[in-house]
Parts: C-alpha cells; structure tokens; sequence
DNA sequence: AATCCGTGGGC
DNA sequence: TGCCCAAGGAT
C-alpha cells in the first residue's frame, strides 16, 4: 500500500508549521549545544522526562563542555553526576562513548549513523537523532512520541507495539520528507507534537494541526486491542534495592563500609545480590575489605 | 523475544 | 491509591 505523495506532503507542511510557532526552547536546540549537547541530551532522556532532565544537563555541560572534558575523569564522577536521574548505567556508558569518541574520532562527536551506532550506549533511535538533530541528517527517527503519532495518525490505532516493529520502520522510512532539510525538521516535529499534544493519555485533539487527516480519530478513537501494555512493576525489586545503595554512594566523599550499606534494605539475600549486580555492571567498585565506592577507573574492556 | 535496568510526577 | 508513563539499550 502507498501512501499519496500529495498526502504526506501535506502532512508534512502541516507538522513542520505547527513546530514552527509551538516549539519548545530546549537547550540541546540551541545551536550553541553542538553534537555533544544533542547527545548528552539523548542519553539523558532515554525514558526520563524533560523537567527532571533540565538542571542536571546544565550542570553537566558547565563541568564538561566537549566529550574530553568529562573522559578525563573517572567514571565514578558521571555516576554521581547523573543524580536522580534514574538508569544509572546510562551515565557510565555516556562516560565510556566520551572516552570512545576521544580516542577513536579525534574528540568530536561522530556524524556518521554507522560510527554513532557503535558507540556505548547508542542504539538505534539515539543514533538517528544525533544525526538528524546534530547534524540535520535523513533519518527516520523512531521513539515513543513519533511511534505513537505515525500509530494514530497513519495506521489508525491508538497505540503503537510493545516494540518497534519492521512495518514500523518501513512506514517511517515512507512518510520522511526526501529534502534532508525537511526531513531532520520533521522528525523534530513529530516528536514534539507527540510530546505536547499527541499524548499517550489524553491527546489534545483540539490543539493538533493534523486532526483533520487523523486515522485514528477518522476511525472514530477505538481503543486498543491488543496485548496489554503491561509495565513494570519496581517496589521491592532488585532494581529499587540497587538504587538505594547507589543514592547511598553517591551522595558519600569517602569509601562505604558493607554495614553502612546494609541499612538500606532488611533481606539480606537480595541485598547481596543487588550489590553483586552493581559491581558487575562496573556502578560500583569495592576497595578493599568489604568497603566500597564509585568506580575509580574504567573496567577492563 | 522477553526481561532487566531507576525515579518521580500526574491522575 | 496504585497505576501509567517518560526522547531506550543491552542481553
């Protein structure tokens, strides 16, 4: 099935005039950002909302202005760095893609979708918006607020699969605009009307400059049938055990002893399980009997 | 392919 | 009040 060119054209106008008059003034838009701001931005938003992102990009672009700046430290600071930021293992790998992008491409952050893709912690959607957004590539830009207004808009249901699917790929590589221009402007468009107006709970169809062409709403708003859309739950799982004793290193000066540590949580077995965890994933590193820290020095690759 | 990985705000 | 959700990635 094809979509008529003159349609997307249209839709295409529509979107990128809306994100002309609504967009938002975000940091990492500002041209004084460079690729370092768009990237660091990117891994700070994988799954984390723009309010609680704000004032821990600040503080991190200040303290380490070019990919070097933060390589040059060891990895344990972008840990304590990251805050309350959640998926503290993000930090590390923002550290580790710094310290790549020193080494292996002179300190400036890759242009090419192939070299960002193997970085750490870059994975197919960040590396299409650091191209697209960094560097105003073509690309098909695949997160939750595009996927989810190509769902409706497009495909006519509510919500889009549990995860990105081919069809989703193809139908994305379909709409993009041929002009590279146009097609960086548009994927900035369609997230950020998935973000502002599109929204997974109660989309403002009154405020959307594509209602009108809507399938979802055309079709008359039918609920999703498919799987549930089940999250996960988080009390009293490993992850919120790990994320007790990491709050406890990081807001520290000085190595933790084990029985600082065991206060955070009263099962031992899982207690010693998530600290194992911590230290395997590099998020923490034990000096010396049963005293503990934020890594020091990169693990071994 | 399904799970794991943090944290907090909104309704 | 729980539950859903938020610019994903790695295994």
């Amino acid at each position: 099935m094809k979509t008529d060119h003159c349609v997307t054209t249209a839709l295409h106008s529509s979107l990128t005039a809306w994100f002309a008059a609504h967009a938002r003034d975000l940091p990492w838009r500002r041209p004084e950002a460079g690729a370092w701001g768009v990237m660091v931005s990117e891994f700070m938003l994988q799954q984390t909302p723009v309010s609680r992102v704000l004032p821990v990009y600040e503080q991190w672009m200040a303290r380490w202005p070019r990919p070097a700046d933060l390589a040059a430290e060891p990895p344990g600071e972008a840990v304590r760095a990251w805050g309350r930021l959640g998926y503290p293992r993000r930090a590390l790998r923002l550290h580790a893609a710094a310290a790549a992008i020193a080494d292996r491409h002179g300190g400036e952050v890759p242009c090419d979708h192939a070299a960002l893709l193997a970085l750490p912690g870059v994975g197919e959607y960040t590396a299409a918006a650091v191209a697209s957004f960094a560097y105003g590539q073509r690309h098909a830009v695949l997160d939750t607020n595009v996927r989810r207004v190509l769902a409706r808009a497009l495909t006519g249901v509510q919500y889009p699969p549990n995860a990105t699917t081919a069809a989703e790929r193809r139908l994305a590589q379909r709409v993009l605009p041929d002009d590279e221009a146009l097609a960086a402007r548009w994927a900035a468009a369609t997230m950020e009307l998935g973000a502002l107006v599109c929204t997974a709970r109660t989309p403002g169809c009154g405020r959307c400059p594509i209602a009108e062409r809507c399938a979802w709403r055309l079709a008359g708003f039918p609920e999703h049938d498919g799987p549930p859309r089940r999250g996960q739950s988080y009390a009293g799982t490993d992850r919120q055990v790990r994320g007790k004793l990491l709050a406890v290193l990081r807001e520290a000066t000085a190595p933790v002893p084990r029985e600082v540590l065991d206060r955070v949580w009263d099962e031992p077995v899982q207690r010693a399980r998530a600290l194992d965890g911590l230290v395997a994933d590099g998020l923490v590193e034990p000096v010396a009997d049963g005293v503990y820290r934020l890594p020091q020095r990169a693990p071994l690759p």
